[in-house]
DNA sequence: GACAATCTATCTACTGATAGGTAGTCTTCA
DNA sequence: TGAAGACTACCTATCAGTAGATAGATTGTC
């Protein structure tokens, strides 16, 4: 088993996908992971750390599956419909991106934690925008690279936060739509 | 002057866009309102009744505007672009759409209010995808309607909130972008 | 003996909610 | 006509629960 300021993180970042950075407690957090309170303070002693914190390890779990698909993947398609499904994976009926929801959120946020979270979407948005630009002759499309990864990473965004309010629907299916318009 | 109640409700919207429906107390409510919070739950016994009161409300005066766009705007580069401003006249610098806060809250939101959150997304969707069916001839795309109703809603939803993390960027230039790529 | 990681116990502040009182207005009917 | 009662919209006061945070004791390991 993880050690204790791990497994806080993980089950920090699952409570916050489905209830919201301000919905959770150091309470429940340290209920679910079995210590007390206070040990939650040890490891994270505001609850800006904690944010901080999750909000970094989040980032460098993306960006890490991110490379993944690099190596993986060759063509635009197969490339952006891995991004896709990577949104729907992190997500699920009831929890969404851990940084979508931290956006809603930012205004509970310090300084250092909001810049984490700019650090999640540029890191997102770049990696996009060099999909685009290294596969700028499958597209047929005026729009630019950059254009092409802010509606995506915004859509995505949009679509997963939007889908858990009406179960079972699929936002995300719309947006592999547009993937295959871009290129047909 | 309003009355005290939609007064409650005005401010209880504007204290919603900016920081969210948890943050917000009943207190802090009455005081920016000049009562005090007994007063407050006279008029909305629960947070749960407040939050499908001004869900409601801000349904009502979106679907409004939706009906004057219908009125002013005769075609569809016109009509989108009249909806992408109707987002970011309701977006401030420090405030996005008032359900797309709420979507990202709905684990704090009961039925009654889930329900008429459902209905602000649905309302929204179906006036966009039927003003794609109306200019189908337009379109230079393979998408359908509903696709690309989804595909601009959840985009604009997602655009405004990842805008509001990193201050003086607008993600909402590259769905206007979009909509002018759809009919050249 | 030093350090890390946990605990118990507690603090202050704030939350949504309720009980019960009051002033003003409107309605009813002898 | 005007007194009695009901209703609306506030108020004061308070409750029980929960929040983040801290001090200081304890335990185990190197």
């Amino acid at each position: 088993m993880a050690d204790k300021r791990t497994q806080i993180e993980e089950v920090a970042t699952q409570a916050i996908k489905r209830e919201g950075f301000r919905s959770m407690s150091f309470r429940t957090l340290a209920d679910e992971v079995g210590v007390k309170s206070s040990s939650v303070h040890y490891h994270f002693p505001t609850k800006d750390d904690l944010a901080e914190a999750v909000i970094r390890s989040y980032t460098r779990a993306f960006s890490d599956a991110l490379d993944g698909i690099d190596r993986r993947e060759s063509s635009l398609v197969e490339k952006i419909d891995a991004f896709n499904e990577l949104f729907a994976d992190v997500v699920s009926h009831d929890d969404i991106c851990l940084c979508g929801m931290m956006a809603a959120e930012v205004s509970s946020l310090n300084d250092s934690a909001k810049a984490a979270l700019k650090g999640f979407f540029s890191t997102s948005e770049e990696w996009l925008k060099s999909v685009f630009q290294s596969h700028a002759e499958e597209l047929k499309s005026p729009l630019s690279a950059e254009e092409l990864a802010r509606i995506f990473l915004a859509g995505l965004e949009g679509a997963t936060l939007i889908d858990r309010v009406e179960s079972g629907s699929d936002r995300l299916a719309a947006y592999r739509a547009l993937t295959r318009a871009l290129v047909a």
